[in-house]
DNA sequence: TGTCGTCGTCGAATCGATTCGACGGACAGT
DNA sequence: ACTGTCCGTCGAATCGATTCGACGACGACA
């Protein structure tokens, strides 16, 4: 239609050649007229790249989905713009799913959310050769790149942030203990950087595991508070227990913060979703996430060369709503 | 490697052509030996497949994202059940989005989730002529493949309960005023079907727009209790705000059944994510989901002989969860 | 006027699968 | 022994883009 030939209207396109103002006109024309796309899977066999990322979402039986929601909205969007649609993968078999989509080229590049020690996806996507993201810290990481929030940081922070108050006894709620014993590197790493921070600094810190579905958990909560009946401060680091802790609270009639100071570490998102009050450590998922892709993109197009491969601890700030006294 | 033509590797695969069990034995052997696994995008190149769903998930601004999810997590595992692979866009175009995605050939189908009247990515799910489901009932359905909740069966449902108990006043709080002007049906629905249903049985029932952000959840809540006094129940259509009431409740001193019988309309996962102990319509992501992919897939499969387009709307159950009296 | 570079365009090869028609061999029926 | 089927396999065409080498036209320069 335009009077050219196929491949001039491919460097008009990619602007790979230079093409004369009146063919481009002409070609622009065309494929106005025609409405015309360039068919992806044609373009994909003969570039070998798709412009998809593989998203790999491991819903743990026992996870909280809505966390797990913050962060596949920032990816989804980061990606977009920079030019990448996303495979969202939720299967049980994260490994098996990995190794299809990547073996089958159907995607440039893989993220894993929510990496556990001994992920099998982890070897899964060593074995492809595909170029990946970790958010979320496995025990060995050589050779990965990964992003993760920086817990012992953030456990710092706040043990700190209440013994300045004058806080002398308090209470941390951890993710529930098979999270421990399954790999959940981020259960430990903030739990023992806070008793670590605890123990130099002369606080008394009482670690007890929380659950992570309804009632237990607020069996679990009422136990914890009946335990420690000193305590003036509730460290908080378990979604599906803060979730709840507002309306348990106000059953035991406990109030924030005139009887208890509670911090806790979440993201605006989330405190949003459940009216949550508390000062928190901001998990920034929306960052972690952008930063995931820009590696993995970077990953993507210059290989080795986008520069050595390791891990991405963002730094976290707290946020303070005023539960502290 | 095994001795034949890629024809007959071809068939072997996909068992188009009978095949010598001897063959196919060394073809397998190849098979595994070599890793193979077909290339998705040549694949899809030569037959115009590509296996992939496109998930159009709308976030209007002041979106409820967790019931959202809802929805994305079964849809994703039915259609891989089925085969098919999601791909998710989360665009604010959504209109454009998917013309892209349908328009290059990187789908096979489209979902679109959450659909208003007037909605701009019905427009363009026409102009594609790829199958389509929505999940959610515009105004003009014609030659569309629709599901969605039964709103009208729902509210009739919540208003006799109520009726039945000899409950003689009671509230409704919607969805706010905006989702009613901005096309969302579902709340002009089952607020119509109420108030009728209230009419014809001699119920006064009082219909409030409810908030969908923090903080005027809380306030519009607490108004709206406040000058409506001597409801004896409450009619919940509104997922942030139902979140936000037992806390709310509790800061009012109203103890549900005793003073206040609570109904509403929400699924199984929301309810254990929010802690949710109301008697309520189960609204059923699940079962939508599983409806809208297997419509959407034989559709696919089949074009038009799939039988006619049409509205699947999903019956609706109650789940007495004890908050009425 | 002849040579050389640059620019814009074209033709052909290529990516990796699927599928159609053809074809040779085995076997049954007469 | 001949014909006709059926079965298993192969070769070649095809899907729709990208890209490399080639080539003609044109201007610059000697």
């Amino acid at each position: 239609m335009a009077g050219v030939s196929r491949s001039t209207v491919s460097y008009a396109l990619s602007g790979k050649r230079s093409i004369s103002p009146e063919t481009r006109r002409r070609v622009d024309d065309a494929i106005r007229e025609l409405k015309f796309t360039p068919n992806a899977g044609a373009r994909s066999l003969r570039t070998a790249q798709t412009g998809v990322l593989g998203l790999l979402v491991q819903f743990h039986e026992d996870e909280f989905a809505p966390a797990m929601l913050q962060y596949i909205l920032p990816i989804t969007e980061t990606a977009r713009t920079l030019g990448y649609d996303i495979l969202m993968m939720t299967e049980n078999d994260g490994a098996e799913a990995l190794t299809r989509a990547a073996e089958s080229g159907m995607v440039d590049g893989l993220i894993l959310l929510d990496v556990i020690d001994g992920d099998p996806r982890v070897d899964a996507l060593r074995a492809t050769h595909q170029p990946g993201v970790l958010v979320g810290l496995p025990g060995d990481t050589r050779g990965l790149d990964v992003v993760d929030l920086d817990f012992v940081a953030a456990a710092r922070n706040l043990v700190d942030h209440l013994v300045e108050l004058g806080h002398r006894d308090v209470v941390l709620v951890s993710p529930p203990r098979h999270v421990f014993d399954r790999g959940g590197t981020y259960s430990w790493r903030f739990r023992d950087a806070a008793v670590q921070r605890a123990s130099e600094i002369g606080l008394k810190l009482t670690a007890r595991y929380g659950e992570s579905q309804q009632p237990a958990i607020d069996a679990n909560l009422h136990e914890i508070l009946d335990e420690s009946p000193d305590a003036t401060g509730l460290i908080m680091h378990n979604d599906a227990s803060v979730a709840a802790l507002p309306r348990l609270l106000h059953e035991r009639g406990v109030r924030v913060p005139d009887d208890l100071s509670v911090v806790s570490l979440y993201s605006r998102d989330f405190a949003r979703w459940f009216s949550l009050p508390y000062t928190a450590i901001e998990s920034s998922p929306g960052l972690l996430g952008k930063v995931a892709i820009t590696q993995l993109t970077q990953r993507i197009a210059h290989g080795d060369d986008a520069g050595p491969h390791g891990t991405r601890l963002v730094a976290a700030e707290i946020v303070d709503r005023g539960s502290t006294r």
